[in-house]
DNA sequence: GGCGTGTAATGGAAACCCGA
DNA sequence: TCGGGTTTCCATTACACGCC
């Protein structure tokens, strides 16, 4: 039996012998709860919602008009490749979506496509609603025409997720992707890198009220609440809670052009840093991947001031580490001099080294191995028995062969000449 | 709950330097 | 010339985190 006689045997109909569905009652319609009209294509129908915000629109503490401020060759930085092609903020289109649910198989699709962009003075905002799962086609070849027209993408973590998806839901629907975004700048990406050590959650709700000044209003709804809602709606009609869905969307949307003028202020060291100390340290390393050492040395040694002492020794071991690569041993030695004299025993090893190759005193070296291994047996907090256990062999493994070097020297050294390794008195006076 | 992305930790290879 | 130590670079792995 082939699989169409197995099929209709199982009781499946022919689409020909199907009733039409009933046109679904709608106890509150779309269009009474959402400023929008409805679209229809060859393809299908679609709901579609346009909103025009003028440049001067602020939301929360910055205009719109503040992310077109921001030039083009900044955001090098934050698309992490040095020889990006300049991103033009203001050709690009900015995407959310909301979809069925989080997985990014076949299942998944996309119900409302959010795409907001720059056109003349405004910044327009069209969202396109699914009303429907048949509807499919009809709304992403709508949306199709947006991003079509776009060059790049803004988005947040829509690396990961909304442009997959999307992508895959052309592909799906037989259509060609309307984008090559070679060009996207994930705001999540850069967002981790610039304030992860700042505040305790990245994600764009928690990002808003401290970085944007910004609080959403009672209509917003809880993204985990948006796959039960949308079925809902496809199950029974109601478009009600819908509305709040398109408000959820909307500000996504605004938030990432206002969330994008920040970053760009931030990257121009123009924002007001919030932290004077922990903003300069993501700006450092950020500066220092970016293949731009004279920067990252500014802003790495703003951040070995911190009085916080994470901070400042994560600082100044990156900035240490720099200035060595760079071939500025002296400044690299002043800096692990500072670390090790408030205690940090991986400066004192750096040090060691420094002492031992460089400057030929194996003397000095030792000294500074005594103490390092003085100060971990003495307890330090904060390190796992793991990375004790490796720094105390490390030292030790040091310590006995810096001794057989002062031996050797020794043996060969005239009698009467005196010894290089310091006396306790000048090593308790040295601060090692 | 799945998945793509970035980061940090880790280890190995290679180049280089220097003392024996 | 050889071996040990340092430094840099690269690959691999584990893990955290964000999206609806």
């Amino acid at each position: 039996m082939d699989l169409r006689s197995r099929l209709l045997h199982l009781g499946l109909r022919r689409a020909s012998e199907l009733e039409p569905r009933p046109p679904r009652r709608r106890s509150v319609p779309l269009e009474a709860v959402v400023a929008g009209e409805w679209r229809t294509t060859p393809a299908g129908q679609c709901f579609v919602a346009e909103q025009r915000f003028s440049l001067a629109y602020t939301h929360g503490r910055y205009r719109l008009s503040e992310a077109l401020s921001v030039p083009p060759h900044v955001w090098a930085l934050a698309l992490g490749d040095p020889a990006a092609e300049p991103f033009d903020v203001r050709r690009a289109a900015y995407l959310d979506i909301e979809t069925s649910g989080l997985s990014r198989s076949g299942g998944t699709v996309a119900f409302l496509i959010g795409l907001g962009s720059f056109e003349g003075d405004k910044f327009v905002l069209r969202q396109f609603f699914m009303p429907d799962y048949g509807e499919e086609p009809a709304t992403l070849h709508l949306a199709g025409e947006v991003l079509g027209a776009a060059d790049g993408l803004v988005s947040f973590n829509g690396r990961s997720f909304d442009w997959p998806i999307l992508e895959m839901r052309y592909i799906l629907a037989g259509q060609q992707p309307p984008l090559d975004p070679r060009q996207h700048l994930d705001l999540l990406l850069i967002a981790r890198r610039l304030w992860r050590r700042r505040l305790a959650s990245c994600a764009l709700s928690a990002l808003e009220h401290p970085l944007l000044g910004l609080e959403r209003d009672q209509r917003d709804v809880p993204g985990y609440l948006i796959p039960g809602l949308y079925n809902a709606y496809v199950q029974q009609g109601d478009a009600e809670p819908m509305a709040d869905v398109f408000y959820h969307n909307a500000m996504d949307i605004v938030s990432l052009v206002t969330l994008t003028a920040r970053v760009g202020h931030t990257l121009q060291a123009e924002a007001p840093a919030a932290d004077p100390y922990r903003d300069p340290l993501a700006l450092g390393i950020l500066y220092e991947r970016s293949g731009r050492p004279a920067e990252a040395v500014r802003a790495l040694r703003e951040a070995a001031r911190s009085p916080d002492d994470t901070i400042a020794t994560d600082a100044g071991r990156r900035l240490a580490l720099l200035l060595r690569r760079t071939g500025e041993h002296d400044a690299a030695m002043a800096v692990w001099q500072e670390l090790w004299a408030r205690g940090d025993v991986p400066a004192a090893i750096e040090l060691a080294k420094q002492y031992e190759h460089r400057q030929r005193d194996a003397a000095a070296a030792l000294t500074t191995v005594d103490g390092a291994i003085a100060r971990l047996e003495a307890g330090i907090a904060g390190l796992t028995r793991y990375e004790h256990r490796r720094l105390l062999r490390d030292l030790h493994h040091r310590r006995g062969r810096l001794m057989r070097r002062l031996e050797r020297q020794a043996a060969r050294r005239p009698a009467g000449e005196p010894s290089p390794r310091p006396t306790q008195e000048e090593e308790a006076s040295s601060g090692r």
